[in-house]
DNA sequence: TGCCCCCTAGGACCAAAGTCCAATAGTCCG
DNA sequence: CGGACTATTGGACTTTGGTCCTAGGGGGCA
């Protein structure tokens, strides 16, 4: 199937901006969802797709800053565009350091605006499918049980089957059931593919010692 | 031995500024160079260790972002903290995006910068150690020979040792001679920890397929 | 020409990993 | 109480990986 097509969430406590921003981006084929204020947006279920945000600066209530904070917090990883009417330099080089895509002045030049769009689309895309893929595997983690995780950490320190049985007290047998059921349910073939899967999902190691 | 302390280097054009900023920083304890342009800076051998860049934004010559260009395609990876007497904000919002540590407006006060300073030391510590490690890595895979390599890269994808045969047209004898060496060198003692400094350091597996 | 490095590889083994079948025991849950 | 799941292990093998020692052929270099 065809991936979802993106959106783009415009949030802007002005109507007639909300309404020119969502007609343009529409006008260029984009998926737009626009809302008065942060607080709004929050109310929303949250997106995990492909998409990116154009967030005024300046609101009432939330702060555009203050839901970037916000959303930082929750894991949102959706690209963040700031537009500002009276921004200042620390402002927007404040909004930089917190990992905002960018930072534009208002009024927008309308192909500036869908440039830097399309740019933080394609960066945040291979972002979405890393984090489906780290999705899949976390899962598949979660289905080991705590012997089999045990064994893992184990092996991922490069330590052979005896060493294992030795940490662990059991037999040199019984370490290999698990590090087969390891392989198993972590889908892979090789310790190779093992270290890899476990590296992108932030598996840490058993330290070697101890 | 304890690291070399980390070294600051400022450029501006401006001589009571340099002198200015010098002044400050040893007082707090830092060691610093001192440059009147970017073009001074650059005729200075490059510098590898622990320190930032401390650099004006608006001077005759190469410009601070021109610099901080030409430094990012070298392969520098010192931190800049620009300065700046009348920037923008798109001009500040830009730097940021290439890169820069963070982009301070003058007349800036003195612990804000010493602060600012003492983050992206801290997190250049962290780079250049890095740094330091993948060297040694990139050290001994260059001592691999080419048919060490190519099995290397065989390894990394999980193959077995009949399969690496297979497909360079050896005997498996030969494969686990070049195998051990191959451990030997990169000083590993596990698939494991191969994976992982090779991972490190970037070696591209070959394609299991064709 | 002689030396060294690289690639190759066989023989002889040993250690390690993985697999199939079978079995015991504790725990938790309906 | 009877499954379902987990953890544990034994036996019996097969396959792999890795290490000695030995050794020939090709290429580059002093």
């Amino acid at each position: 199937m065809p991936e979802k097509s993106p959106t783009i969430f415009v949030i802007d406590d002005d109507t007639s901006v909300r309404t020119g921003l969502t007609r343009l981006l529409r006008s260029a084929g984009l998926t737009v969802e626009a809302f008065p204020s942060g607080e709004a947006f929050l109310q929303r279920p949250p997106y995990d797709g492909c998409g990116c945000m154009v967030l005024d600066v300046c609101m009432a209530g939330l702060s555009g800053t203050e839901l970037q904070a916000r959303l930082a917090q929750q894991g949102c990883d959706l690209p963040i565009i700031f537009l500002t009417g009276h921004g200042s330099i620390s402002l927007g080089v404040g909004a930089m350091k917190q990992g905002a895509a960018d930072f534009l002045t208002k009024p927008v030049d309308d192909e500036v605006l869908l440039q830097t769009i399309h740019e933080a689309l394609a960066r945040h895309a291979s972002v979405v499918r890393e984090r489906t893929e780290l999705g899949t595997v976390r899962e598949r983690l979660e289905s080991l049980t705590p012997r089999e995780l045990e064994v893992l950490r184990c092996v991922l320190t490069g330590a052979l089957n005896k060493q294992i049985a030795a940490r662990l007290g059991i037999a040199e047998k019984t370490v290999k059931v698990h590090r087969g059921r390891v392989m198993e349910k972590l889908a892979v073939t090789s310790v190779a593919e093992l270290v890899r899967v476990c590296a992108a999902a932030g598996v840490a190691r058993d330290e070697p010692d101890a």
